[in-house]
DNA sequence: CCTACCGATCGGTAGG
DNA sequence: CCTACCGATCGGTAGG
């Protein structure tokens, strides 16, 4: 079972940007002002600029933070070499189904707002986000070669097992009767059923 | 196999609409400016306001005639009676996937940005969808009543499918070695898998 | 941490 | 279809 940590001894700079990720997802990052963002914290806008650089800043924050544990996670994940493939992609399945329910205004963020990243931070971020695929492409692969898995399209099954996880952003706001656990082991299953031979 | 209708007789009114989705898609509906559009239609900005309402209105026209091809789509499944579940939810499937690589702009917006709709089509539009899925989940209920599909939750299988559909916007950018016909039957096949007894 | 304020950009209107 | 333009809002700085 994965461990996310958990923020302690929060700085000022990691309470208004922990704030600016649920200001964000809710009202969109190029909506969302300063001025409300100050206002949820109490203070005067310019007040803001003592501990953070600029709103853009912020995002950056906010989404390769999210990035980098997912990064975390997988290098985890690879090095456990004894585990058969469908075991790993298990396990990556559950991290992501976790980090979404318990990182939701983050991972939202750097799931929608990424594009408002400035200039070289959006092409590093990109490229994150494809060497991540290109890993767990390479776990399925393996385990298409090992006859462990379906010889399916492994670039395919990527791309459907992060949206469908990815999905759970719309579970949040809806449907609260399904707790956690059963939501977990149901989407799991669902997707590993149709990777397995 | 479901027709997807292409725009013909094109108004002036229908050829902004449409480069408003190219222009909403790429930079975002909040980022995206009337004089970005109107350049990218050859007049000033001033000038786009003879044919359309306002900005917001040119939102409203995108998503709400998306949902409504997706509707109109379901409607039809659901008078086929004689189907076994899991036919029809692969027909749902097929046409999503189709949907995103024809309409990419218009679904990708709908998808995206409905969060900037103005107050009452914000909630008209989350209803919408809402009765969508709650369609989606009585076939799937169906289905698993008649001993046809799997004993799952109904709710997290349409919650997985959905969104393993959509995630068909990152192929659009990404990896075009993958031809279209391979990937519409790889997704369904997964997903279905995933479902079926 | 605040008040005061600047330059830029926006959606949209007036008037032709 | 255009030019000219308005009121509002924004990110951020100066100066204390």
């Amino acid at each position: 079972m994965a461990r996310i940590t958990a923020g302690k001894h929060a700085s000022k700079k990691d309470v208004i940007t922990h704030k600016a990720a649920l200001l964000f997802r809710t009202r969109g990052f190029a909506v969302a002002s300063m001025r409300e963002l100050a206002e949820m914290l109490g203070v005067e806008a310019p007040s803001l600029y003592n501990h953070i650089g600029s709103k853009s800043e912020l995002l950056q924050n906010i989404c390769f933070s999210t990035a980098n544990e997912f990064t975390l996670q997988l290098d985890e994940v690879e090095n456990d070499t004894e585990a058969p493939a469908a075991k790993r992609i298990e396990q990556i399945i559950r991290f992501h189904i976790r980090m979404m329910l318990e990182k939701f205004d983050e991972v939202y963020v750097a799931n929608h707002e990424w594009k408002y990243l400035p200039d070289p931070y959006l092409g590093n971020f990109l490229n994150q986000r494809r060497a991540y695929e290109k890993r767990l492409t390479g776990i399925i692969e393996e385990g298409i070669r090992k006859k462990e898995l379906r010889p399916l399209n492994a670039y395919i099954a990527v791309l459907t097992i992060l949206s469908a996880v990815r999905g759970l952003e719309f579970w949040h706001r809806g449907n609260r009767e399904v707790p956690a656990a059963v939501l977990e082991s149901n989407m799991t299953d669902h997707l590993l059923k149709g990777l397995i031979k």
